[in-house]
DNA sequence: ACACTTGTGTTAATTTAGTAATACAGGTCA
DNA sequence: TGACCTGTATTACTAAATTAACACAAGTGT
């Protein structure tokens, strides 16, 4: 668990550790059911207060991303199961009619808008790191 | 130059006043050169502080959507048009990005997401009506 | 039973975003 | 010139977000 924040950097704490679990977890670095430090532990780690380090692992827990067993610590979600992921297409349908409303009312071409994709996706392919 | 603010919409003031204008301009309502409302008048009537105003009309020349001339007042930019739609497209990369960022978070590949984006266009194509 | 660890909850301090009050500087134009 | 416009700058107030301090409840394992 290489988790790194920056103090200062406009973003808050606990969302940086939400983002980087996040990563951890999508790459594979946090394996499903794997048990991830202790929220004392980590945020003496980050040199943190625990409640920040408490909050980040709430929101993980109601994205799904890991779950909680009250006095046992906190474990990576199972989340390989097929029916999950017709939710999460559901999910991610009603955010591309979000954005393809706002394109339409904004003049932007549906082409266009797949064209972003694309683009952008190359654009996050190649730079690992920002900002 | 119909604006109008819902005052506790969650978003703040004059990101309201910026979104509304920028529309304005990207629709054609508020042509190129043409004046906006001086600060303190678009105040009085959105009964709102100057200065929120202030940092509207800043933040649109932070844009490039207009420009402002130092006793004579504001003015939409000369090239408000193209501008105004790089600015569109930024908003829209932006969601597309958060997106991305979500679908690679949830495991879905990025192929999947262009075709939901192509199928969920058709479907709005086809049914005008629903939700 | 008991020491220890887990996450939870309540409350307060702190920081930041947003807005407001008010005075200022620099032009226009009768 | 001088009243009257423009946008600008400084400062302070308010509300919300963020973080912190600390006590709590509930299992684990010896």
């Amino acid at each position: 668990m290489q988790i790194h924040i920056s103090p200062h950097d406009g973003v808050p704490i606990y969302q940086q550790i939400v983002n980087q679990i996040k990563y951890l977890v999508s790459s594979g670095r946090l394996a499903a059911g794997e048990e991830l430090p202790a929220i004392r532990v980590l945020a003496e780690k980050l040199i943190v207060n625990p409640n920040t380090v408490a909050r980040a692992y709430r929101e993980l827990e109601l994205a799904g991303i890991v779950e909680k067993r009250r006095t046992a610590g906190t474990y990576v979600s199972d989340q390989g199961s097929p029916l999950a992921r017709r939710e999460r297409v559901k999910i991610l349908t009603d955010r591309i009619d979000a954005l393809l409303a706002e394109a339409q009312h904004m003049g932007v071409a549906v082409d266009d808008v797949v064209k972003l994709v694309q683009q952008r996706h190359a654009a996050m392919q190649s730079t690992r790191n920002e900002k």
